[in-house]
RNA sequence: GCCACCCUAGCUCAGCCGGUAGAGCAGCUCUCUCGUAAAGAGCAGGUCAGGAGUUCGAAUCUCCUGGGUGGCUCCA
């Protein structure tokens, strides 16, 4: 055979193939071998993802991408969003096509339909795509000028495509997708056949404004998930049922921890004892924490008036968060948003000193943030929450000292909840709007790196997504079900300590602006808990069980000693429950179970006689006799220990 | 705020096509006094989210309002 009609092809270990001109990546993955060809989805060619479809050239690089591979997910499940637009035209012809893309575990389609989808369109849906899938019908992909474009999807009234088309640029090279009467305008790339869908699954429906804005039209969306297989399939739907279980909502109400009423109003928790009790435990563990890392623990009001939100450029830049504000005299008052601006003034009441330098102050302050009433959710999202708010002002010359300590202080308080997978996220400067000298952001933005490299903590950098006021640190936390949160936060402000002119005098006589330090290591106490619930699902570590001791008496007779027992817990400090209803053991067992209490403590007539108590852990049965006092130790050693790096 | 869906006893839910509300759990009372996830009986509990309309008749159909859920949007 002719050399010419050879071309080579170099796998990922660098490794030669010799293929025929003409051969695809498909062709390829046969070669290597069938069974890999049969997992094949795409491949990485030079660089850069495509069909199998393709066709190779000569010298090109070439990873084949097999249906568990991290990119392969994405591109199954935006065929699977290909399939669902195909079966909506197939079901109802006027619906128009705009987009569909894959996002996390997840894909969507955005259809102009009215009526929009409901859930009951669903099933009509799903069976369709099980008939195209079941057709195996091919992708197609195939290049096309700007100009056809537009012309083929005007003829197919498919106006949102045309638009599409519109704003892209003059020279991008467009192809198309066409799986067997249904044609999208697509990048690609797409698994070679409809069959290659081996399980999928529609989720739900919801509204969405075409392009996100909410001045454009709101179209259908529907959602949707893939996978390559049913078992894996299933594992995300499990993933989805596990979630549902750890609402914070539901376990909120069944461990009768808040409520949120509706004469109160949307978005204001109202704190049950046994909520109050945890979120205590949090705020009591935060001050002592806070006073031991040199913090000055302040207060503040909750209103403030108009003069001090027009100075700090709330009313300018954060209005619309605010709720309108109330007359006293002839003074407007807003609720507070934020605790900045107190903190501030209390900076701002005397000179300070280099001297006095670094000053950080630290409040558990509540404010009130208007919220439109669809983004409401739980505890996650509400109208008035307790920030674990902190104002860390310093010199320049302090800045790596301090962020450094910030850092290790951040960890190691998050850990104590049991949380130590944390991503983090710089923010820096962007290029157009930003307040100060481009050399404080530098030096602000260095400092900040510096000390997570100093810690060894990886991180990302958003490049140009800090606000127009300073740069900042992220953080989210990873819980049980690997999801992310973001709690912690650790944000530079020019702006304030411009505006209130907050100043201290250097050693040199001269008066200077010191830099600001804005932070939050929960967040929001509200949010937090949301948070810690669900990981927890409820199953508290001792330390924050609103319970920690169910004292359980056999029967009736030994409930005197029963509350002797109680009464010793409770001088210890330990929260104990006695339970004296006159049921079998096993009902209070149950009880106490459900309730979630990790330590049960049964006494019955053995008990009395030996001076000890017969111990229950939640969840794990049993543990056996023990005497008193060296029970009481060992919960008190684990309170004490809190639940650092233990995985739940 | 927008789109879709939902709201029945404290909680979880049943109540077909309109005929005027039901269960389990929780609560209360009584009986039982019990050894590691539910003892038994009885009692009480609801303007069916609120309002208006259609109808002889509305938990059920329609509209409005409130609240919630899933998204969108927003997020100094």
């Amino acid at each position: 055979m002719d050399s010419n009609d050879r071309i080579e092809i170099y796998l990922p270990d660098n490794s030669k193939m010799e293929m025929e001109k003409g051969a695809t990546v498909g062709d390829l993955a046969l070669k290597i071998s069938k069974g890999l060809y049969n997992h094949s989805l795409a491949g990485r060619v030079n660089g850069e993802l495509k069909d199998l479809s393709y066709t190779l050239n000569n010298g090109d690089k070439v990873t084949i991408i097999k249906d568990d591979a991290p990119e392969a997910h994405d591109i199954l499940l935006h065929s699977a969003s290909h399939v669902m637009a195909q079966a909506v035209q197939d079901l109802y012809p006027e619906a128009k096509v705009t987009i569909g893309p894959a996002v996390e575990n997840k894909f969507y389609y955005d259809f102009d339909k009215d009526p929009a989808f409901t859930e009951d369109d669903l099933e009509k849906i799903e069976a369709r795509m099980e008939e195209i899938i079941e057709e195996d019908l091919e992708f197609e992909r195939k290049e096309i000028s700007r100009d056809e474009a537009i012309q083929l999807f005007k003829e197919k009234n498919e106006d949102y495509k045309v638009e599409i088309i519109q704003d892209l640029d003059q020279d991008e090279k467009l192809s198309l997708y066409q799986q067997g009467d249904f044609i999208d305008l697509c990048r690609g790339p797409h698994v070679p056949s409809t069959g290659k869908i081996k399980a999928f699954k529609l989720l739900n429906t919801a509204g969405a404004y075409w392009r996100g804005d909410s001045s454009n039209k709101m179209l259908s969306r529907i959602y949707g998930t893939a996978f390559p297989s049913k078992k894996e399939l299933n594992k995300y739907l499990n993933f989805l049922e596990e979630a549902k279980k750890r609402d914070h909502r539901k376990i909120g109400k069944e461990l009768d921890l808040f409520h949120i009423d509706q004469e109160v109003g949307p978005g204001l928790i109202l704190w049950h004892p046994k909520g109050a009790r945890i979120l205590q435990q949090i705020k009591d563990y935060w001050i002592k924490a806070h006073i031991d890392e040199d913090y000055e623990l302040v207060q503040s009001p909750h209103i403030g008036q108009s003069n001090l939100w027009k100075t700090s450029g709330h009313l300018d830049f954060y209005s619309e968060g605010m709720f309108n504000p109330m007359k006293i005299e002839d003074d407007a008052y807003y609720i507070k948003p934020m605790n900045c601006p107190f903190h501030i003034k209390i900076y701002n009441s005397d000179i300070r000193s280099y001297r006095d330098l670094p000053i950080k102050y630290a409040e558990l302050g509540t404010v009130y943030r208007y919220e439109k009433s669809g983004v409401l959710h739980g505890l996650m999202r509400v109208r008035g929450f307790t920030q674990d708010d902190a104002h860390i002002i310093c010199m320049p010359e302090q800045l790596d000292h301090e962020i450094q300590k910030l850092l290790e202080f951040t960890f190691d308080f998050l850990d104590s909840f049991g949380f130590s997978d944390i991503d983090v996220y710089i923010s820096t400067r962007s290029e157009d709007k930003y307040v100060g000298s481009k050399e404080m952001w530098e030096e602000a933005t260095n400092a900040l790196k510096s000390s997570l490299d100093d810690l060894k903590i990886e991180y990302q950098i958003d490049e140009g997504e800090a606000t127009f006021y300073g740069p900042k640190i992220d953080m989210k936390i990873r819980d049980s079900l690997n999801r992310d949160w973001q709690c912690t936060t650790i944000q530079f402000d020019f702006n304030l300590a411009e505006r209130f002119n907050m100043e201290y005098v250097d050693s040199d006589g001269e008066r200077k602006q010191p830099y600001m330090i804005h932070r939050a290591i929960l967040g929001s106490l509200e949010r937090f808990l949301g948070v810690l619930i669900e990981h927890t699902k409820g199953n508290f570590p001792v330390w924050l069980a609103p319970v920690q001791v169910a004292v359980l008496p056999i029967s009736d007779t030994q409930i005197e000693e029963a509350q002797k027992v109680h009464k010793e817990l409770q001088k210890h400090g330990i929260r104990s429950e006695l339970n004296t209803t006159s049921e079998p053991v096993s009902a209070k067992i149950r009880k106490a179970e459900t309730d979630k209490i990790p330590y049960m403590f049964i006494i019955g007539d053995r008990e009395i006689e030996n001076e000890t108590v017969s111990v229950r852990k939640h969840m794990k049965g049993d543990i056996g006799t023990f005497k008193r006092s060296e029970i009481i130790d060992t919960i008190l050693e684990e309170i004490a220990n809190k639940n650092r790096s233990t995985k739940n």
